[in-house]
DNA sequence: CTAGATGCAAACGGTTTGCAACTAT
DNA sequence: ATAGTTGCAAACCGTTTGCATCTAG
């Protein structure tokens, strides 16, 4: 199976440095648990700038360790993630998300941009609803 | 086959009244022809408010005249819209966006979210790449 | 006639930036 | 030693709101 390098060694094989702060934002997002704004992680990391947890967001998004969702009203949280294509289920009850991959799925959705001629270089698949707990 | 009402037509079916700036602004949509910001429809549309701009594009929004999408930058546009449940090709390239619908699709993702217990509202999908034209 | 719509300008909330001080490597 | 990182506050940008005026129905 594919390795998933914790957060801190994917930081520092993207040539970032691993820093106080940095480590305090690591610690802040898994004891969050679950999606959560920036706001909430600046509220979860008092000791660290507003601009920096900004900065370290979009860094960890960028190595993967966390990844943006859309919400069903268009608002915008992040949530830790293994990285790799995925999609979401998003539980409009308790608001967790389940990341998940389907094969079969993507295979239709390139078959789809197949037969329409246009060439895919990638897509955002979100499903919304209840899940199985809150059903 | 479905019926497709006019915006102008949608709106006043909605109960909102047709009056010269929504006239204004909708004309300004069918000349932008692609998607577009609200900036851009303000340019396109001088001699409306700012404001009404913003309150007309939510109205038409929920009219279903137009429709909001979510680039792959995670920017927002909005788009002339036919309504009804459908998904988009978004070109990198020209910027133009196609809407779509899949039967198929949309049956594998309500199968996907039922194997996972989840019960399913709604869902979004876009592609994103080139398109034919483009490619 | 009157509820709904408009324009303006001010307020807002989330995000970015410039810069001088700091620190991981 | 030095390039990368941080905190702060100010700037920014897209969007919303309060309110007095206007107008479609």
């Amino acid at each position: 199976m594919t390795t998933t390098p914790d957060p801190t060694t994917r930081l520092a094989e993207s040539g970032a440095r691993v820093t106080g702060p940095r480590r305090t934002i690591l610690d802040a997002v898994d004891g969050l648990g679950g999606p959560f704004t920036v706001e909430e992680l600046c509220a979860a990391a008092p000791s660290v700038g507003r601009a920096t947890v900004f900065r370290t967001v979009k860094l960890l998004q960028e190595t993967g360790a966390v990844c943006r969702l859309v919400l069903e009203d268009g608002s915008v949280r992040y949530q830790r993630s293994e990285g790799g294509h995925h999609h979401h289920r998003v539980c409009s009850e308790c608001g967790r998300v389940q990341e998940f991959a389907d094969a079969e799925l993507d295979r239709l959705i390139h078959a789809n941009a197949e037969v329409a001629g246009f060439e895919l270089d990638g897509h955002s698949l979100e499903l919304y609803g209840r899940c199985r707990r809150c059903a």
